[in-house]
RNA sequence: CGCGGGAUGGAGCAGUCUGGUAGCUCGUCGGGCUCAUAACCCGAAGGUCGUAGGUUCGAAUCCUGCUCCCGCAA
């Protein structure tokens, strides 16, 4: 007899978990639940939840719900099919009491820091964001409180200096598929016994939803070490920006650079565009005006002798 | 049909509105100056102006189709 397993995730980070319960052997997929086709990229065209485009595929159960806590036909799925557990890892909603409730042993979330480090929706980016050299993965007892259950799984994951967002999401993908699969061993009691270990209240965090406009380089209010922990922080969403005159520059590379400016100046005299912070002075090396292709800043700087401007930092943008 | 920008020597751009022998800042190569240089001076090579067609005496520039790249948005 297989234990019976509705699983909830959205994007392409839950695949490699969801392919973990499906191949093994004493668990079986009853369900899955994600979220709608949504326009996405340019054009705008229906876009289907990687999640959703596996379950698809396996020829699995799929919900696609806006909202699972309303949606009567979920709710009434889940009631009438005898349910041991949920998985739900990266998948964008809040699960209320009702629907955690139904589940014969509960639900369990895969979180990627080590609670109850950077509780919400943004770990891996906080994580960057704060220069830490390790974060983890973590698989939590649900409640109704985010993040807050107890802890059955906890696993140390390094962060290389050359990570951004993208490369540690990469890792992490993989590291939370591994700690599923020990879970889920566990489970089975084949390798101990599981525990539960509440969190320690006293070293809560969180970890909030990262906004596009937290993207934008203030030199006024931030110092070289913060701005580029920003950076390897979202890479490669939402990427960071700066506007100079009437252009908003996205940013892809900076270094730190050995000379004295004041916060918000603007220096090109080297051939490189130099931004003094509240603390020490950056290069951004690496650059991309909108509609055009990255490129470095000696690039740029040769473009804009050629259209005879002077540059400085669009203040407007910083009142 | 979500909105918008772009395609010009190796790179980044100007020139397109107001058609008339292709320019800027660099890079490269050669030479000079210098103890030296991300410095300076002199010289050279390198472009069928994305593609197909149209208008015209003449098209990078005007008109039409096509391809590719990118920003916003999600």
């Amino acid at each position: 007899m297989k234990y019976r397993v509705v699983f909830f995730g959205t994007p392409d980070f839950s695949v490699p978990s969801l392919d973990i319960i499906f191949q093994h052997v004493d668990f079986e997929v009853i369900a899955v639940v994600s979220m709608p086709d949504r326009p996405a990229g340019r054009g705008q065209k229906l876009k289907t939840p990687p999640v959703a485009e596996y379950a698809k595929q396996k020829g699995l159960k799929l919900f696609q719900s806006e909202n699972v806590n309303k949606d009567q036909f979920l709710n009434q799925f889940l009631k009438t099919n005898e349910i041991d557990f949920y998985v739900v890892i990266a998948f964008a909603q809040f699960l209320g009491n009702d629907i955690l409730n139904i589940p014969k042993h509960g639900a369990f979330n895969i979180h990627t820091s080590l609670l109850p480090k950077y509780r919400g929706a943004a770990p891996i980016q906080y994580a960057l964001l704060n220069g830490d050299h390790t974060t983890g993965v973590s698989i939590q007892k649900m409640v109704k409180k985010m993040d807050a259950g107890d802890l059955v799984y906890s696993h140390d994951v390094v962060i290389s200096p050359e990570d951004n967002s993208g490369t540690l999401f990469k890792k992490l993908e993989q590291e939370s598929a591994i700690g599923l699969k020990t879970f889920l061993d566990l489970f089975m009691d084949k390798k101990g016994t599981l525990t539960f270990k509440s969190q320690e209240e006293d070293n809560v965090s969180f970890a909030p939803t990262i906004q596009k406009e937290d993207g934008l380089i203030n030199p006024f209010t931030e110092d070289s070490i913060k701005i580029q922990n920003k950076l390897r922080a979202y890479t490669p969403w939402p990427g960071l920006f700066i506007y100079l005159n009437d252009m908003r520059l996205k940013v892809h590379t900076i270094e730190a650079f050995p000379k004295v400016l004041n916060p918000g100046d603007v220096d090109t005299q080297l051939g490189s565009l130099l931004i003094g912070t509240t603390k020490g002075t950056i290069r951004l090396s690496g650059v991309q005006p909108e509609g055009k292709k990255a490129q470095k800043d000696t690039d740029f700087l040769n473009g804009i002798k050629s259209k005879k401007i002077v540059l400085q930092l669009n203040k407007d943008k910083y009142e």
